[in-house]
DNA sequence: TATAAAATAGTAATTGTTATTATTTTGTAA
DNA sequence: TTACAAAATAATAACAATTACTATTTTATA
């Protein structure tokens, strides 16, 4: 039985502020302001729950730590090369290509996670 | 400047003949059957080394351990969100979703990763 | 207002990976 | 061939991100 936790709600409630994807060390270093003993092994315990929960989402780029997104409205995300930035893309949704995938596939399709990659506005294209 | 080294060659030969996607350990554990001195550090190099230079292919799963790939031609991923295991799926190629990204984006899209979950073949669909 | 379940802070432990270092191997060229 | 510098190695330590443990505190119910 899930209790009700202060920490928990700021959590939740610092992650609705931000459209740039923290991680669990940036959500601590934010929530120490308003609870200067909580533990980082609080942050992520709740970040866990939160996201089994369907409150937030954790995104796992697979390049340095999880990411968190307080927005839990299906979207993708692209990651910069060049500056790790994680940002937002305002684009239709591509259920479409779970049927692709499924197409010559014995098991069963039931979701996808994208990643797009490249160079963000900030950052010059072209070098690597 | 690269020097030949037959560790290097063996892990490559290794991963030429699995299609299931090993992870650094499994590497490991096999190459000391040859090389019972090998160490992981070597094969976390050679690993990483054999990705720069686009002979095999590093997979991160954002769950668990990367995974590694000896077939360099572009394919896609599932992962069984039951057992784990990531099986190679024979789809077409998805550059058009590129496009899609683009669209309302101001940075340079330049590719993409994409994973598909569900459950394989082996494992009872349904029950999460 | 007593009590049990859940959550916490503090800390230790774990996992996966990278860095360091002394030694060995490899490629080139005398 | 032998010499030699660059690269690779084994062994090990260090590191980053995350999870586990435990005694104490907080929350919800009775």
């Amino acid at each position: 039985m899930l209790k009700y936790s202060r920490q928990r709600e700021s959590i939740k409630n610092f992650l609705m502020t931000r459209t740039d994807h923290p991680t669990a060390e940036t959500v601590y270093e934010n929530l120490r302001k308003e609870y200067p003993k909580i533990s980082l092994g609080t942050v992520y315990r709740n970040l866990s729950l939160l996201t089994e929960i369907g409150e937030i989402q954790t995104i796992s780029t697979g390049v340095g730590p999880d990411r968190f997104d307080g927005n839990t409205k299906p979207h993708y995300h692209f990651i910069c090369k060049h500056c790790g930035r994680v940002i937002d893309l305002n684009m239709q949704g591509m259920e479409h290509i779970n049927l692709l995938a499924q197409h010559e596939f014995a098991g069963t399709i039931e979701g996808h996670t994208v990643f797009f990659y490249g160079s963000c506005e900030e950052c010059p294209a072209q070098e690597k």
